[in-house]
DNA sequence: CTGTTAGCGCTTTCAG
DNA sequence: CTGAAAGCGCTAACAG
C-alpha cells in the first residue's frame, strides 16, 4: 500500500499544498503543522513519488553512465568514482554497458533522454549520424570519457581523457631508448577509439626514431589475457622475432608474458614487454610489469565534477580536460640481449 | 527544446489522445493518422516522457542494483550480467555502491523506492531494523545476492548465492587432505556476511578433522592484494608457522604469494596457498592459484531472471537459489614439506 | 500561515 | 476511428 500526500492531507484535514510544504521544509508552515505532518508521514510510511516531482521541477536527479564494459577494471573504477561523488550530491546513476555495439549505444542513450535525465557521462564509440544528431539536439549536459573527435568539435560537450597517443608514444619511446628496434604491437579491436590513438603513438615513436613500421609486428586480437597469449604467439612465430612487445593494456601484457615464460622465453632478458594501464596486479613480484599509469580514480571523479559544473551553470562553456599519465618502470623491460 | 504530444496534436490538429494512441501502436487509429503522427513526431524530434507515463502506468521500467563495490571483480561481472539481461527486457538499471556502509545502504534503498522502481537486486549487509522494516513494507520485488538470514526468513524476497560455508569448507578440506594441519586464515573485514560464512566453513573443516583452531592463525585484514601481503606477513611471523594459508578471496591469495616469494618462501614447496573466487588472472602461469570457482556470470544472469519472474507473476513464491561452486586445483598447493 | 487552483506530460475511460 | 475529460502525485503561483 503506497500513500500519497493526499492521504496525509485527508488524515490531518489539511490541504495537500500545506502537506507538500511541510514535507519540503518550506518556511511558510507553522512548526506545529510541520511536526504533525512529519509524524503522520512517518506513521503512514509515506514515500514521496520522485517521478511526479520531476514532472514539475524538470529535474530528475538521475544521471546516465554509459560505458563499454563494467568488468573492465578501468571503467569499474571510473564508475565507482562517478557514483560516489554524484550520490553525495543527491543524484542516482543509471548505468549501461554498450559492449561497443552501436545499436545498444543508441538505444541506451535514447532511453536516458526519455527519462528526463539531468546529465550523461559516456564513453561512446564512433558516433553515427543518429547519435550525433541526438547529442546535438538535446540540451542535457554531456561529458565524454574520451577525446572529442574532429566531427564532434561543434557539440556542446565536456570531455576528459588522457593523451592516449602521447602516453603510448612515450611507452614505445622508452623501449627504443633501451635499444629496441624491433617492437611488436598487440592491440584490441580496431573499433575502440583508444586503440587507434595508442597505435598512432606507437607509429609516431617509431617514425621519430627512423624505425620502419613492419606490419608483421602488429596484431589486433582482443583485450584480455587470453588475447595477450595469442598476440605473443603470433609475434614469436616470425622468423625475425621482435625484441620487445608493446601492448594496448596490462591484461594483454600479462597474457603475453605468460605465454612467453611458458615457452621458455625469459622476460625481460630475451624479450621486453611493456603494458599500458597499471592495474593493481601489475605491481606484483611475479609480474612486475613496466607500464603506463592511468589515473582511473581521478578520471571518474573529475568526470562527475565536470558534469556537475555543466548542470549547475546553465550554459557553462564545455571543458576539455586532459589528465596526466606516467611511465612506471618495473622489470618486464630491459635492454635487448644483442645490444 | 523538448516537444510533447501536445505539440504534435496542435501541429496536426488532432487530440492528444489520438496522438498518444498512434504513438503507442494502439489498434484504434487509422493507418493514415498513425503515419502522419509518427512522421511529425520524428520531424519534431519528439521524445516521450517516461516519467509522466510511469505516473499513470505505475511501472517505471527501472530496477535498482545495490552492491558493495563495483570494482570488485565478482560484482562487476554480476552487474554486467544483470544489466545485459534486463536491458533486453526494456529495463534500465540504477546502480549504487554501499561500500558496506549501512547509512549509504539505507539511503540508496530508500531513494530506489521513491523512484517507483520495479524491482531491486541487492547485496545488503546486516539489515538493521530500519531496513528490515522498509523491505517488509514495500511490495517491490527484491532479490538478495546473498543468503537469507534467520531474521529475514519472513521477508517476501528471492535470493541467490552459492553455499559459502560449504565452498570454503571444501577448500580447507582439500588442504587437510594433502596433509596440512597448521592452516592459516586471511580474511576480509568482519562486517561482510560472506566473510562470516567462509570462516565458518574453515572452522567446520578443522573441527571435522580434529584440528584445534588456533586464533594466531586467523587474521582479518581486508580484501585486496596489499592485505594479502599483510596477512601472509602476520602468519609467518609466528614461531610455529602454518604450512598452508586459506584466503577469503583470490586477491588476498595473490598478495600472500607475492609476499611469500619476495621473502624467499617457495610456494607450494614451503607453504601452500589456497584462494577463493577464481579470477581470470589466477590461472596465469606465474600465479597458478588453487582456488574455488564461483560462477559469477551465472549468478548475475539468474539474479536478473529471478527478479523478472517476481515482476511478471504478481505474487510469485520467492525462490532461494543456491548455485554450485567447484575446486580448481592448480599449483599453489601441495603436500606440506614435513609430510 | 493555509487553501485553492492550475498544470507538469501522459494514459485511459467514456462518449460520440 | 476520434475527442473530451479525468487524473496519476506532486509543486507553485496566487489569494486570503
Amino acid at each position: 500500500m503506497v500513500r500519497t500526500i493526499k492521504d496525509i492531507a485527508r488524515e490531518l484535514d489539511l490541504s495537500i499544498s500545506t502537506v507538500s510544504r511541510a514535507l519540503n521544509n518550506n518556511a511558510d508552515v507553522s512548526e506545529k503543522t510541520r511536526k504533525r505532518v512529519l509524524e503522520t508521514a512517518k506513521e503512514m510510511r509515506y514515500q514521496p513519488n520522485v517521478n511526479a516531482r520531476s514532472l514539475i521541477t524538470k529535474k530528475s536527479n538521475m544521471i546516465g553512465l554509459m560505458l563499454s564494459d563494467i568488468t573492465d577494471p578501468f571503467f569499474s573504477e571510473v564508475a565507482l568514482g562517478v557514483e560516489n561523488l554524484l550520490s553525495k550530491e543527491g543524484y542516482q546513476v543509471i548505468y549501461g554497458n554498450t559492449l561497443l555495439d552501436a545499436e545498444k549505444e543508441r538505444r541506451f542513450f535514447k532511453s536516458l533522454l526519455e527519462r528526463n535525465i539531468d546529465g550523461i557521462i559516456m564513453k561512446p564509440g564512433k558516433l553515427d549520424d543518429d547519435m550525433l544528431d541526438m547529442i546535438e539536439c538535446t540540451d542535457v549536459p554531456i561529458v565524454f570519457l574520451r577525446d572529442v573527435l574532429e566531427e564532434e568539435q561543434h557539440l556542446q560537450i565536456s570531455s576528459i581523457d588522457f593523451d592516449q597517443t602521447a602516453a603510448a608514444g612515450s611507452a614505445v619511446q622508452h623501449l627504443i631508448d633501451q635499444g629496441h628496434r624491433r617492437i611488436g604491437y598487440v592491440g584490441m579491436s580496431k573499433q575502440a577509439s583508444e586503440s587507434k590513438a595508442r597505435y598512432r603513438g606507437y607509429l609516431e615513436s617509431l617514425h621519430a626514431n627512423d624505425i620502419a613500421m613492419n606490419s608483421q609486428y602488429v596484431h589486433r586480437v582482443g583485450g584480455s589475457i587470453v588475447h595477450g597469449r595469442i598476440g605473443a604467439e603470433k609475434l614469436m612465430k616470425q622468423t625475425k622475432q621482435p625484441t620487445a612487445i608493446f601492448t594496448e593494456n596490462d591484461l594483454l601484457a600479462i597474457g603475453a608474458i605468460d605465454w612467453l615464460r611458458a615457452h621458455a622465453y625469459r622476460v625481460p632478458e630475451d624479450i621486453s614487454v611493456m603494458g599500458f594501464e597499471n592495474l593493481e596486479i601489475s605491481g606484483l613480484h611475479q609480474i612486475s610489469l613496466t607500464t603506463v599509469h592511468l589515473p582511473r580514480k581521478e578520471i571518474g571523479y573529475r568526470a562527475a565534477k565536470l558534469l556537475l559544473n555543466m548542470i549547475m551553470a546553465a550554459n557553462a562553456i564545455p571543458e576539455r580536460v586532459v589528465v596526466k599519465t606516467n611511465l612506471v618502470i618495473r622489470s618486464s623491460t630491459a635492454k635487448p640481449c644483442d645490444y
